[in-house]
DNA sequence: ACTCAACTGTTATTTAAATCACAAAGATAA
DNA sequence: TTATCTTTGTGATTTAAATAACAGTTGAGT
Protein backbone atom coordinates (compact mmCIF):
# COMPACT_ATOMS: atom_id res chain seq x y z
CA UNK A 1 0.00 0.00 0.00
CA UNK A 2 1.22 3.34 -1.01
CA UNK A 3 2.41 5.50 1.79
CA UNK A 4 -0.66 7.34 3.69
CA UNK A 5 -1.23 11.70 3.73
CA UNK A 6 -0.49 12.61 7.17
CA UNK A 7 -3.50 13.70 8.10
CA UNK A 8 -5.21 10.90 6.83
CA UNK A 9 -3.17 8.65 9.45
CA UNK A 10 -4.46 11.05 12.17
CA UNK A 11 -8.19 10.68 11.01
CA UNK A 12 -7.63 7.23 10.91
CA UNK A 13 -6.30 6.56 14.67
CA UNK A 14 -9.40 8.97 15.88
CA UNK A 15 -11.81 6.75 13.28
CA UNK A 16 -11.09 3.65 14.90
CA UNK A 17 -11.05 4.87 18.70
CA UNK A 18 -14.62 6.23 17.71
CA UNK A 19 -15.49 2.74 16.12
CA UNK A 20 -14.13 0.89 19.23
CA UNK A 21 -16.86 2.93 21.89
CA UNK A 22 -19.51 2.66 19.02
CA UNK A 23 -19.29 -0.88 18.71
CA UNK A 24 -18.99 -0.93 22.70
CA UNK A 25 -22.44 0.73 21.91
CA UNK A 26 -23.84 -2.45 20.27
CA UNK A 27 -23.93 -0.88 16.87
CA UNK A 28 -22.51 -2.78 13.65
CA UNK A 29 -23.00 -0.63 10.63
CA UNK A 30 -22.12 3.32 10.14
CA UNK A 31 -22.44 5.55 7.43
CA UNK A 32 -20.14 7.76 6.40
CA UNK A 33 -22.14 10.48 7.73
CA UNK A 34 -22.20 9.61 11.17
CA UNK A 35 -18.45 9.09 11.58
CA UNK A 36 -18.53 12.72 10.16
CA UNK A 37 -20.61 14.02 13.03
CA UNK A 38 -19.08 12.27 15.75
CA UNK A 39 -15.39 13.76 14.70
CA UNK A 40 -17.12 17.33 13.20
CA UNK A 41 -15.63 16.70 10.01
CA UNK A 42 -17.03 16.01 6.43
CA UNK A 43 -18.81 12.75 5.14
CA UNK A 44 -16.58 12.74 1.98
CA UNK A 45 -13.61 13.31 4.01
CA UNK A 46 -14.44 10.14 5.71
CA UNK A 47 -15.26 8.13 2.62
CA UNK A 48 -12.15 9.32 0.80
CA UNK A 49 -9.73 8.30 4.19
CA UNK A 50 -11.34 4.92 3.69
CA UNK A 51 -11.33 4.80 0.28
CA UNK A 52 -7.20 5.22 0.72
CA UNK A 53 -6.94 2.21 2.68
CA UNK A 54 -8.79 0.13 0.64
CA UNK A 55 -11.75 -0.70 2.21
CA UNK A 56 -14.63 -0.34 1.11
CA UNK A 57 -18.65 -0.29 2.22
CA UNK A 58 -21.36 -1.98 1.75
CA UNK A 59 -24.20 0.61 -0.18
CA UNK A 60 -27.35 0.32 1.68
CA UNK A 61 -25.42 -0.14 5.23
CA UNK A 62 -22.35 1.87 5.67
CA UNK A 63 -19.08 0.41 7.24
CA UNK A 64 -18.85 -2.40 9.15
CA UNK A 65 -17.77 -1.28 12.51
CA UNK A 66 -15.68 -4.34 13.02
CA UNK A 67 -14.10 -4.37 10.06
CA UNK A 68 -13.16 -0.82 9.70
CA UNK A 69 -11.72 -1.44 13.43
CA UNK A 70 -9.92 -4.30 12.12
CA UNK A 71 -8.56 -3.18 8.61
CA UNK A 72 -7.24 0.37 10.15
CA UNK A 73 -5.44 -2.15 12.67
CA UNK A 74 -3.78 -3.28 9.95
CA UNK A 75 -2.21 -0.09 8.99
CA UNK A 76 -1.46 1.77 11.96
CA UNK A 77 -0.65 -0.93 14.21
CA UNK A 78 2.41 -3.16 13.92
CA UNK A 79 1.76 -6.66 14.45
CA UNK A 80 3.74 -7.50 17.23
CA UNK A 81 3.25 -3.94 19.27
CA UNK A 82 5.20 -1.04 19.41
CA UNK A 83 7.61 -0.40 22.66
CA UNK A 84 7.77 3.25 23.77
CA UNK A 85 9.90 5.04 26.32
CA UNK A 86 9.21 8.17 28.12
CA UNK A 87 12.35 10.42 28.97
CA UNK A 88 11.53 12.75 31.88
CA UNK A 89 9.38 11.13 34.54
CA UNK A 90 8.30 14.78 35.79
CA UNK A 91 4.59 15.62 36.06
CA UNK A 92 4.34 15.90 32.37
CA UNK A 93 5.94 12.85 32.06
CA UNK A 94 4.33 10.73 34.46
CA UNK A 95 0.86 12.20 33.20
CA UNK A 96 1.45 10.84 29.79
CA UNK A 97 2.40 7.45 31.10
CA UNK A 98 -1.23 7.51 32.93
CA UNK A 99 -2.84 8.71 29.94
CA UNK A 100 -1.61 6.05 27.84
CA UNK A 101 -1.91 3.18 30.81
CA UNK A 102 -4.62 1.41 30.32
CA UNK A 103 -6.14 2.22 26.65
CA UNK A 104 -5.98 -0.85 25.00
CA UNK A 105 -3.75 -0.41 22.05
CA UNK A 106 -0.79 -1.96 20.34
CA UNK A 107 1.89 1.06 21.90
CA UNK A 108 3.10 0.14 24.98
CA UNK A 109 4.92 2.39 27.38
CA UNK A 110 7.39 0.39 29.04
CA UNK A 111 9.91 2.61 30.62
CA UNK A 112 10.51 5.84 31.84
CA UNK A 113 14.19 7.33 32.27
CA UNK A 114 15.05 10.55 34.63
CA UNK A 115 17.89 11.97 36.06
CA UNK A 116 16.36 12.32 39.25
CA UNK A 117 17.81 9.70 41.72
CA UNK A 118 14.65 10.50 43.46
CA UNK A 119 12.41 8.72 40.92
CA UNK A 120 14.53 5.93 39.98
CA UNK A 121 12.96 2.04 40.33
CA UNK A 122 10.37 3.87 40.83
CA UNK A 123 6.91 2.99 38.99
CA UNK A 124 5.06 4.88 37.20
CA UNK A 125 1.47 3.40 36.61
CA UNK A 126 3.71 0.16 36.72
CA UNK A 127 6.19 1.18 34.31
CA UNK A 128 9.45 1.26 35.63
CA UNK A 129 11.99 4.29 35.98
CA UNK A 130 15.64 3.53 34.54
CA UNK A 131 18.71 6.12 34.97
CA UNK A 132 19.15 8.46 32.01
CA UNK A 133 22.66 6.84 31.63
CA UNK A 134 21.21 3.51 31.29
CA UNK A 135 18.61 4.92 28.27
CA UNK A 136 21.25 3.27 25.39
CA UNK A 137 21.41 -0.56 27.04
CA UNK A 138 17.51 -0.54 28.28
CA UNK A 139 16.46 0.58 24.84
CA UNK A 140 18.26 -2.20 23.23
CA UNK A 141 17.35 -4.84 25.95
CA UNK A 142 13.67 -3.79 26.08
CA UNK A 143 13.54 -3.98 22.41
CA UNK A 144 12.38 0.08 22.29
CA UNK A 145 11.06 1.39 18.96
CA UNK A 146 9.43 4.79 20.30
CA UNK A 147 10.40 7.85 22.33
CA UNK A 148 8.45 10.62 24.10
CA UNK A 149 10.34 13.54 25.15
CA UNK A 150 8.48 15.21 28.42
CA UNK A 151 12.22 16.45 30.16
CA UNK A 152 13.21 20.46 30.22
CA UNK A 153 13.51 21.99 27.73
CA UNK A 154 17.41 22.32 28.13
CA UNK A 155 17.80 18.59 28.20
CA UNK A 156 16.28 18.38 24.84
CA UNK A 157 19.06 18.19 22.64
CA UNK A 158 21.01 15.73 25.04
CA UNK A 159 18.35 13.45 25.17
CA UNK A 160 17.31 13.14 21.37
CA UNK A 161 21.17 12.03 20.35
CA UNK A 162 21.08 9.45 23.08
CA UNK A 163 17.81 8.22 21.72
CA UNK A 164 19.18 8.43 18.17
CA UNK A 165 22.37 6.62 18.98
CA UNK A 166 20.43 3.99 20.80
CA UNK A 167 18.43 3.39 17.32
CA UNK A 168 14.99 4.87 18.58
CA UNK A 169 12.99 4.47 15.26
CA UNK A 170 10.35 7.13 16.27
CA UNK A 171 10.06 10.40 18.72
CA UNK A 172 7.77 12.48 19.45
CA UNK A 173 8.92 15.84 21.59
CA UNK A 174 6.61 17.39 23.96
CA UNK A 175 9.82 19.94 24.61
CA UNK A 176 9.40 23.25 23.54
CA UNK A 177 13.37 23.06 21.91
CA UNK A 178 12.57 21.86 18.47
CA UNK A 179 15.43 19.09 17.73
CA UNK A 180 16.79 17.81 14.57
CA UNK A 181 17.68 14.59 14.10
CA UNK A 182 18.67 12.27 11.12
CA UNK A 183 16.23 11.70 8.66
CA UNK A 184 16.09 7.74 9.86
CA UNK A 185 14.27 9.17 12.61
CA UNK A 186 10.70 10.13 12.38
CA UNK A 187 9.84 13.19 14.38
CA UNK A 188 6.96 14.87 15.50
CA UNK A 189 6.83 17.79 17.61
CA UNK A 190 3.97 19.37 20.15
CA UNK A 191 4.53 22.37 21.86
CA UNK A 192 1.63 23.63 24.43
CA UNK A 193 2.64 26.82 24.55
CA UNK A 194 2.11 27.30 21.04
CA UNK A 195 -1.03 25.88 20.91
CA UNK A 196 -2.36 28.07 23.80
CA UNK A 197 -0.76 30.90 22.19
CA UNK A 198 -2.74 29.92 18.46
CA UNK A 199 -5.45 29.60 20.62
CA UNK A 200 -5.14 33.24 21.97
CA UNK A 201 -5.08 34.98 18.64
CA UNK A 202 -7.66 32.47 17.08
CA UNK A 203 -10.33 33.31 19.71
CA UNK A 204 -9.32 37.25 19.51
CA UNK A 205 -9.08 37.67 16.01
CA UNK A 206 -11.94 35.48 14.72
CA UNK A 207 -12.28 32.63 12.30
CA UNK B 1 -4.21 43.34 9.83
CA UNK B 2 -5.14 40.68 7.70
CA UNK B 3 -6.26 37.02 9.72
CA UNK B 4 -3.07 35.21 9.52
CA UNK B 5 -2.57 31.78 8.37
CA UNK B 6 -3.09 28.98 10.68
CA UNK B 7 0.56 28.06 10.33
CA UNK B 8 2.10 31.33 10.25
CA UNK B 9 0.67 31.97 13.56
CA UNK B 10 2.04 28.53 15.90
CA UNK B 11 5.60 29.75 13.84
CA UNK B 12 5.72 33.29 15.81
CA UNK B 13 4.94 31.75 18.77
CA UNK B 14 8.05 29.46 17.44
CA UNK B 15 10.01 32.62 16.58
CA UNK B 16 9.00 34.48 19.80
CA UNK B 17 10.61 32.12 21.84
CA UNK B 18 13.67 31.67 20.06
CA UNK B 19 14.62 35.19 19.70
CA UNK B 20 13.70 35.72 23.27
CA UNK B 21 16.45 33.32 23.98
CA UNK B 22 18.90 34.64 21.27
CA UNK B 23 18.18 37.80 23.13
CA UNK B 24 19.01 36.31 26.25
CA UNK B 25 22.89 35.16 25.00
CA UNK B 26 23.13 38.46 23.79
CA UNK B 27 22.66 38.49 20.19
CA UNK B 28 20.63 41.82 18.54
CA UNK B 29 20.77 41.06 15.03
CA UNK B 30 19.62 37.85 13.28
CA UNK B 31 19.60 36.53 9.48
CA UNK B 32 16.23 34.26 8.43
CA UNK B 33 18.54 31.29 7.71
CA UNK B 34 19.68 31.70 11.52
CA UNK B 35 15.78 31.79 12.63
CA UNK B 36 15.26 28.69 9.81
CA UNK B 37 17.78 26.89 11.49
CA UNK B 38 16.79 26.94 15.57
CA UNK B 39 13.52 26.05 14.25
CA UNK B 40 14.44 23.47 11.57
CA UNK B 41 12.60 25.11 8.52
CA UNK B 42 13.65 26.91 5.11
CA UNK B 43 14.99 30.93 5.31
CA UNK B 44 12.15 31.51 3.07
CA UNK B 45 9.26 30.25 5.12
CA UNK B 46 10.47 32.16 7.95
CA UNK B 47 10.64 35.79 5.50
CA UNK B 48 7.62 34.94 4.20
CA UNK B 49 6.15 34.78 7.72
CA UNK B 50 7.92 37.95 8.77
CA UNK B 51 6.44 39.67 5.46
CA UNK B 52 3.02 38.84 6.21
CA UNK B 53 3.39 40.80 9.61
CA UNK B 54 4.07 44.08 7.93
CA UNK B 55 7.94 43.57 9.96
CA UNK B 56 10.67 44.23 7.25
CA UNK B 57 14.22 43.84 8.80
CA UNK B 58 17.00 45.72 7.46
CA UNK B 59 19.20 44.09 4.40
CA UNK B 60 23.06 43.86 5.82
CA UNK B 61 21.87 43.18 9.25
CA UNK B 62 18.87 40.94 9.08
CA UNK B 63 16.41 41.19 11.82
CA UNK B 64 16.49 43.08 14.79
CA UNK B 65 15.79 40.75 17.53
CA UNK B 66 14.05 43.34 20.09
CA UNK B 67 11.77 44.54 17.78
CA UNK B 68 11.00 41.38 16.57
CA UNK B 69 10.07 40.06 19.49
CA UNK B 70 7.70 43.20 20.09
CA UNK B 71 6.06 42.80 17.17
CA UNK B 72 5.23 39.68 17.57
CA UNK B 73 3.90 40.55 20.75
CA UNK B 74 1.41 42.54 19.31
CA UNK B 75 -0.07 40.66 17.11
CA UNK B 76 -0.11 37.47 19.30
CA UNK B 77 -0.71 38.88 22.85
CA UNK B 78 -3.88 40.71 23.98
CA UNK B 79 -2.36 44.23 25.54
CA UNK B 80 -4.22 43.29 28.42
CA UNK B 81 -3.29 39.51 28.95
CA UNK B 82 -5.09 36.63 28.44
CA UNK B 83 -6.74 34.82 31.16
CA UNK B 84 -6.70 31.02 31.31
CA UNK B 85 -8.31 28.25 33.04
CA UNK B 86 -7.28 24.50 33.46
CA UNK B 87 -10.82 22.15 33.83
CA UNK B 88 -9.94 18.97 35.35
CA UNK B 89 -6.45 18.55 37.70
CA UNK B 90 -5.37 15.46 37.28
CA UNK B 91 -1.89 14.67 36.30
CA UNK B 92 -1.96 16.12 33.13
CA UNK B 93 -4.21 19.26 34.33
CA UNK B 94 -1.38 20.39 36.77
CA UNK B 95 1.52 19.34 34.50
CA UNK B 96 0.33 21.58 32.46
CA UNK B 97 -0.43 24.59 35.49
CA UNK B 98 3.44 23.65 36.36
CA UNK B 99 4.42 23.65 32.67
CA UNK B 100 3.25 27.31 32.23
CA UNK B 101 3.80 28.49 35.31
CA UNK B 102 7.39 30.59 35.07
CA UNK B 103 7.49 31.04 31.51
CA UNK B 104 6.98 34.62 31.21
CA UNK B 105 4.21 35.45 28.73
CA UNK B 106 0.84 37.12 28.58
CA UNK B 107 -0.94 34.33 29.26
CA UNK B 108 -1.52 33.26 32.78
CA UNK B 109 -3.28 30.49 34.11
CA UNK B 110 -5.48 32.05 36.71
CA UNK B 111 -8.09 28.84 37.71
CA UNK B 112 -7.77 25.35 37.67
CA UNK B 113 -11.64 23.21 38.01
CA UNK B 114 -11.95 19.92 39.81
CA UNK B 115 -15.18 18.20 40.89
CA UNK B 116 -12.62 15.79 43.52
CA UNK B 117 -13.13 17.41 46.54
CA UNK B 118 -9.66 16.72 47.67
CA UNK B 119 -8.79 18.69 45.32
CA UNK B 120 -10.24 21.32 45.58
CA UNK B 121 -8.73 24.45 47.75
CA UNK B 122 -5.74 23.54 46.80
CA UNK B 123 -2.86 25.49 44.85
CA UNK B 124 -1.03 23.94 41.95
CA UNK B 125 2.04 25.76 41.36
CA UNK B 126 0.26 29.17 42.74
CA UNK B 127 -2.86 29.01 41.07
CA UNK B 128 -6.60 27.96 42.63
CA UNK B 129 -8.20 24.99 42.75
CA UNK B 130 -12.58 26.00 42.60
CA UNK B 131 -15.20 22.61 42.15
CA UNK B 132 -16.25 22.07 39.19
CA UNK B 133 -20.07 23.96 39.60
CA UNK B 134 -18.37 26.88 39.65
CA UNK B 135 -17.10 27.42 37.18
CA UNK B 136 -19.52 29.52 35.62
CA UNK B 137 -19.32 32.05 38.10
CA UNK B 138 -16.05 32.15 38.32
CA UNK B 139 -15.23 32.56 34.74
CA UNK B 140 -16.73 35.78 34.88
CA UNK B 141 -15.61 36.74 38.31
CA UNK B 142 -12.17 35.97 37.21
CA UNK B 143 -12.45 37.21 33.44
CA UNK B 144 -11.07 34.34 32.37
CA UNK B 145 -10.73 34.42 28.54
CA UNK B 146 -9.66 30.52 27.44
CA UNK B 147 -9.87 27.38 28.46
CA UNK B 148 -7.88 23.50 28.69
CA UNK B 149 -9.94 20.76 28.95
CA UNK B 150 -8.07 18.01 30.93
CA UNK B 151 -10.78 15.87 32.33
CA UNK B 152 -11.30 12.08 31.46
CA UNK B 153 -13.06 11.89 28.24
CA UNK B 154 -16.30 11.25 29.71
CA UNK B 155 -16.68 14.49 30.72
CA UNK B 156 -15.46 16.50 27.66
CA UNK B 157 -18.61 16.85 26.77
CA UNK B 158 -20.44 18.50 29.81
CA UNK B 159 -17.46 20.51 30.36
CA UNK B 160 -17.40 22.27 27.28
CA UNK B 161 -21.13 22.87 27.00
CA UNK B 162 -20.42 24.60 30.87
CA UNK B 163 -18.00 26.80 29.08
CA UNK B 164 -19.35 27.81 26.55
CA UNK B 165 -22.55 28.77 28.94
CA UNK B 166 -19.85 30.67 30.82
CA UNK B 167 -18.86 32.43 27.57
CA UNK B 168 -15.49 31.43 27.28
CA UNK B 169 -13.98 32.21 23.93
CA UNK B 170 -11.24 29.59 22.88
CA UNK B 171 -10.52 26.08 24.03
CA UNK B 172 -7.97 24.10 24.15
CA UNK B 173 -8.87 20.46 24.24
CA UNK B 174 -6.65 17.68 25.60
CA UNK B 175 -9.15 15.27 25.69
CA UNK B 176 -9.80 12.40 23.21
CA UNK B 177 -13.27 13.04 22.75
CA UNK B 178 -13.79 15.25 20.02
CA UNK B 179 -16.71 18.49 21.37
CA UNK B 180 -18.42 20.76 19.31
CA UNK B 181 -19.09 24.41 20.24
CA UNK B 182 -21.22 27.24 18.54
CA UNK B 183 -18.89 28.69 16.16
CA UNK B 184 -18.13 31.47 18.47
CA UNK B 185 -15.78 30.03 20.32
CA UNK B 186 -11.80 28.77 18.70
CA UNK B 187 -11.61 25.19 19.56
CA UNK B 188 -8.59 23.37 18.97
CA UNK B 189 -8.18 19.74 19.67
CA UNK B 190 -4.81 18.02 20.70
CA UNK B 191 -5.11 14.22 21.17
CA UNK B 192 -1.59 11.98 22.35
CA UNK B 193 -2.72 8.78 21.70
CA UNK B 194 -3.11 9.69 18.10
CA UNK B 195 -0.28 11.59 17.92
CA UNK B 196 2.31 8.70 18.84
CA UNK B 197 0.18 6.02 16.64
CA UNK B 198 1.10 8.51 13.56
CA UNK B 199 5.04 8.59 15.22
CA UNK B 200 4.24 4.62 15.46
CA UNK B 201 2.94 4.65 11.68
CA UNK B 202 5.92 7.11 10.21
CA UNK B 203 8.67 5.75 11.89
CA UNK B 204 7.35 1.96 10.50
CA UNK B 205 6.89 2.86 7.06
CA UNK B 206 9.16 5.63 6.56
CA UNK B 207 8.70 9.24 5.59
C1' DA C 1 33.91 54.38 -7.84
C1' DC C 2 33.05 49.67 -9.05
C1' DT C 3 32.25 44.93 -8.34
C1' DC C 4 30.89 41.23 -5.71
C1' DA C 5 28.58 38.67 -2.16
C1' DA C 6 24.92 38.26 0.88
C1' DC C 7 20.82 39.49 2.38
C1' DT C 8 15.63 40.70 2.13
C1' DG C 9 10.94 41.01 0.03
C1' DT C 10 7.76 39.24 -3.12
C1' DT C 11 5.71 37.03 -7.27
C1' DA C 12 5.05 32.68 -9.41
C1' DT C 13 4.86 27.82 -9.01
C1' DT C 14 4.23 23.48 -6.85
C1' DT C 15 2.51 20.37 -3.53
C1' DA C 16 -0.72 18.76 -0.04
C1' DA C 17 -5.28 18.73 1.66
C1' DA C 18 -10.10 19.46 1.43
C1' DT C 19 -14.24 19.99 -1.04
C1' DC C 20 -17.39 19.62 -4.89
C1' DA C 21 -19.99 17.18 -8.03
C1' DC C 22 -21.71 13.25 -9.80
C1' DA C 23 -21.94 8.31 -11.56
C1' DA C 24 -23.15 3.76 -9.93
C1' DA C 25 -25.81 0.68 -7.30
C1' DG C 26 -28.80 -1.45 -3.73
C1' DA C 27 -33.08 -1.10 -1.30
C1' DT C 28 -37.86 0.30 -1.09
C1' DA C 29 -42.33 1.51 -2.66
C1' DA C 30 -45.74 2.20 -6.14
C1' DT D 1 -41.33 -3.60 -13.19
C1' DT D 2 -40.00 0.99 -12.75
C1' DA D 3 -39.09 5.08 -10.38
C1' DT D 4 -37.02 7.04 -6.44
C1' DC D 5 -34.18 7.60 -2.54
C1' DT D 6 -29.97 6.96 -0.20
C1' DT D 7 -25.48 5.90 0.11
C1' DT D 8 -20.74 4.82 -1.55
C1' DG D 9 -16.55 5.71 -4.54
C1' DT D 10 -13.92 8.79 -7.12
C1' DG D 11 -12.44 12.25 -10.84
C1' DA D 12 -12.25 17.28 -11.05
C1' DT D 13 -11.75 21.49 -8.69
C1' DT D 14 -10.54 24.58 -5.12
C1' DT D 15 -8.07 26.14 -1.20
C1' DA D 16 -4.15 26.37 1.93
C1' DA D 17 0.64 25.92 2.58
C1' DA D 18 5.28 25.49 1.17
C1' DT D 19 8.84 26.15 -2.10
C1' DA D 20 11.28 28.11 -5.92
C1' DA D 21 12.95 31.88 -8.39
C1' DC D 22 14.54 36.18 -8.67
C1' DA D 23 14.69 41.48 -8.48
C1' DG D 24 16.47 44.92 -5.55
C1' DT D 25 19.64 46.73 -2.06
C1' DT D 26 23.39 47.52 0.81
C1' DG D 27 27.79 47.11 2.65
C1' DA D 28 32.63 45.34 2.14
C1' DG D 29 36.63 44.90 -0.50
C1' DT D 30 39.44 46.55 -3.97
Amino acid sequence: MKLLPDKTVERLSQYRRAMLKTLASGKHHIYSHEIANILHITPVQVRRDIMLIGYTGTLRHGYDVSELIEIIGTIIDSEEGTRVAVVGAGSLGSAIIRYFNGKRTKLSIVAAFDVNPDKLNKLYAGVPCYPFEKIQEIVKQENIQLAVIATPASETAKVAEALVNAGIKGILNYTPSPINVSSQVYLEEYDMVTSLEKVAYFAKHGK
